[in-house]
DNA sequence: AGCACA
């Protein structure tokens, strides 16, 4: 065998008044490093909190006996040294004396250094963070990253004070499970003080936010292919106004057509165009206004909303950065509604035509995700769209049973002429009288 | 669970 190179740790040291203290809580405060010492000797200084995983700790006793005292009656204890119900390991520090920098962690400062523990610490938002750190006071920027100790955020308050006090009051803590979706782990979080005394925020991300400044833009790499912003700030979405919308369709248990579409969002205005495409899985729309205002109304009303009963077809929108959309061809897909296209308006009525001989079954048609791919097979028809909104629907529609359900939205300002038979459709289950159709868009104009 | 920001 090859002589014995020296050895990576030395199991026996040589004495110390200062001991080496490891497997710790990270929880640990000096008091009790100090009570842990007391019943041995005089501690005359300690340190926690040490290495990368702030399990460390070191004990210093006024003389070399007390050390030695400690380490010989936990050699043959049978109860071991224990911090917090944790067993705790000691040994005697190859340093002679623990020289406590006090430097960042522990100078109260304005911005806190905090690591987010567990499982799926970095499912954990920013928004969440801003959420939790804001109960402290205003927080002006905060910043995550990955480091050897995990997932961490620099959050930074106004001062000092609103700083510590969020500290004290959520180091240690876990992060509220209501603010989590239900199948993320528990997060802990662990809290210092940082150095920095102002972050550097150069993009708004999903890594970085500046709350000082939000008209900040916004990172490449927080911009869809679609041109879309998804950023939240403050809850709200970060992208200005525009009279393009995004609108993507979740739960899409039954297909949503163009036409569908058309309908939905004509009931707050002219819409120019619509161009779906597939994103992530499922489909989203963009819907061009002539104007920025007839959006904004479009989308206060729509967020959200089932286009069918039940909690199908959910609504999510956005505004799109685009201003004008170049629709290239009027297909099942997108339509520039501002070109009257004979050719289009002869094809088109065809598939509705077809489509509106009998209502199925809900259960006959869930969406299946390759009705659009597969090219061949026409979009099923969907049970009628159903939602508050439907009211809405400008009176060359009126021939769509609509049914007012539990949430009706009511345009604020110029809520469209409702017929009679718009309010007297019985039953809330979305599915319509056999036959009936939306009207195909070219007859709205 | 192994020595203090490298």
């Amino acid at each position: 065998m090859a002589s014995v190179s020296q050895p990576q740790f030395r199991y026996t040291q040589p004495p110390s008044k200062v001991l080496h203290l490891r497997n710790l809580p990270w929880e640990c405060t000096e008091e009790e490093l100090t009570e842990l010492g007391k019943p041995f000797g005089r501690v005359v200084n300690t340190k926690c909190n040490v290495g990368a995983n702030r399990n460390q700790a070191f004990i210093e006793f006024a003389d070399l006996n007390q050390a030695i005292a400690m380490i010989s009656y936990y050699a043959s204890s049978s109860e071991p040294a224990q911090v917090r119900g944790k067993t705790v390991y000691l040994q005697y520090s190859n340093r002679q004396e623990i020289i406590n920098n006090k430097t960042t962690a522990d100078v109260a400062g304005n911005v806190l250094l905090v690591t987010i523990d567990g499982q799926d610490a970095r499912l954990v938002s920013i928004d969440v963070l801003h959420l939790v750190f804001s109960a402290f006071g205003f927080v002006h920027k905060i910043t995550t990253f990955e480091k050897t100790a995990g997932f961490q955020a620099l959050v930074q308050f106004s001062g000092a004070e609103t700083a510590t006090s969020a500290k004290n009051a959520l180091d240690g803590r876990i992060i509220p499970r209501y603010l989590l979706s239900e199948n993320i782990a528990p997060c802990t979080l662990r809290i210092m003080y940082s150095a920095h005394t102002d972050l550097s925020v150069k993009f708004q991300s999903h890594r970085s936010r500046d709350y000082t400044n939000p008209y900040l833009s916004v990172a490449p790499s927080a911009i869809d292919g679609s041109g879309q912003f998804s950023l939240v700030l403050d809850g709200k979405k970060l992208e200005p106004e525009s009279n393009v919308l995004l609108a993507s369709i979740e739960n899409m248990q039954y297909a949503v057509t163009l036409d569908v579409l058309h309908m939905v969002f004509s009931a707050f205005g002219l819409v120019q165009k619509i161009a779906m495409f597939d994103k992530n899985g499922g489909v989203q729309a963009l819907i061009q206004y002539p104007d920025v205002q007839t959006a904004v109304v479009a989308k206060e009303a729509l967020e959200g909303h089932c286009i069918y009963d039940g909690g199908f077809c959910k609504l999510h929108i956005s505004y799109s950065r685009h201003t004008d959309l170049s629709i290239k061809v009027n297909n099942d897909r997108s339509r520039d509604y501002t070109i009257p296209n004979p050719a289009m308006v002869n094809q088109q009525p065809s598939i509705l035509g077809q489509q509106s001989v009998q209502t199925m079954s809900p259960a006959s048609h869930e969406y299946n995700g390759t009705q659009y791919a597969s090219g061949l097979e026409q979009p099923m028809m969907p049970p009628q769209p159903s939602a508050g909104w439907a009211s809405g629907v400008p009176a060359v529609s009126q021939s769509i049973p609509v049914q007012m359900t539990n949430h009706p939205y009511m345009p604020p300002t110029s809520m469209p002429q409702m017929t009679p038979g718009m309010m007297q459709m019985p039953g809330h289950g979305g599915v319509p009288p056999s036959g009936t159709v939306p009207h195909g868009p070219n007859q709205l104009y």
